[in-house]
DNA sequence: CAGTTCAAGATTGTATACAATCGACCCAGG
DNA sequence: CCTGGGTCGATTGTATACAATCTTGAACTG
């Protein structure tokens, strides 16, 4: 593994895990010695979070973790009310068995997780990562990928799914199903509406929670 | 000005002036003589327009000027279709009377230039694009203003004015003052209906000369 | 005491030296 | 003639040294 590439992975774990907070600024002093590697692998993994918008650069400063406003949280979710529903519709018309096949496996699985006693919310934060992802690449459009992961990511580090009710957990496990059936029927309008419905419920469970 | 900047602008020119043509390799070395800074700077540069689009890296073998497919910019179009349009209904909604102000003046420069005998592309191409940031801006959404200039900033490479007829030309202009106009009298509607038609054109333009 | 100036330390920005990796070319062997 | 392997040059990846810039804080002044 290269140099860049365990300081990128050091100082992103880092983040998710909260021992960066939002507003902490990172000098590359610091991730030198948590990742052992020299400046110059240090100072492009900086830049790659940067173009991944989970740390900000200020010139002369370095990077401070990404502050999230609730207006950013707006825009995010304007912007993926939008592109997530444009993203089902591609899907309707492209999708393929293959995909079919795993989204409706993490579907399930998230579906049998959050009815447990004791849901491992990481692991249904894994899957449903995994379910939007997948169904990203089958809409077939790399750059509406490249950017709905743009736009997903940094707001991972909030850990949306900590403060959803156990009945929020489920609702939201169930959509992920009734896209998967919808698509395979291919009812890719029905599917639209209710990735739709599925996005505005995360808008809502967010305003209200975080 | 830093020195990353400088080496980020040399690049950036070389490649929208064609003396980088799509496949070419980039070496540091070659952007370290045409810079005249160090490797350091050049590395970073080539990564922000890596991140931009306008060139591709690869593991080490360097910089690529990215080509672009047909299929690439069938993607684009499809995207900015969607998300133009958007732009459009946020800036309905919020738009001020500065920026209608500013809007018009483009739109009425870029009417202007396309009228003359021999109009001064490379000025039209420029009108037209501070027109759309302008209207980006005016959307008051910073992720979509970011993500719509990561789309076009590339396909400018092309260059794609060179190839518009006079009457592709002066209908792009119109459709331009058609939407200050509809925004002034908050027919959102309209401006969005109008600025679809305006991308579609410019697809169809694509399609049949690039 | 408040505000200012300036110097020292810390931090980022840049240059350069060294290591690792890749690709082209040459040459031997079939 | 073609193929496989290996060496060498070129290029990228990394480390480190040096320069520029910013922050901090303490001394100084009104």
């Amino acid at each position: 593994m290269k140099a860049v590439d365990t300081a990128y992975a050091v100082v992103r774990e880092s983040i998710f895990a909260g021992r960066f907070s939002p507003g902490d600024r990172i000098t590359e002093q610091e991730v030198v010695e948590l990742a052992g590697v020299s400046r110059t692998p240090v100072r492009e993994a900086l830049r790659r979070l940067q173009s991944q918008g989970l740390v900000e650069m200020q010139p002369n400063l370095g990077a401070v973790v990404t502050n999230w406003s609730s207006e950013d949280a707006e825009e995010i979710f304007e912007l993926r009310a939008m592109l997530e529903c444009f993203a089902t519709r591609l899907a309707g018309e492209r999708i393929t068995v293959e995909h079919l096949e795993r989204m409706r496996k993490l579907a399930t699985a998230q579906l049998e997780e959050v009815r447990r006693k004791t849901p491992d919310l990481d692991r249904i934060a894994e899957l449903n990562n995994q379910f939007h992802q997948e169904l990203y690449a089958a809409a077939g459009n790399r750059r509406l990928n490249r950017i709905l992961i743009s736009l997903i990511e940094p707001t991972l580090v909030i850990r949306t799914f900590q403060h959803y009710s156990d009945e929020a957990l489920r609702r939201s496990a169930r959509q992920h199903l009734e896209i998967v059936e919808l698509l395979e029927s291919a009812d890719a309008e029905g599917a639209e509406a209710v990735m739709r419905t599925h996005v505005l419920a995360a808008r809502h469970e967010f305003r209200h929670n975080a």
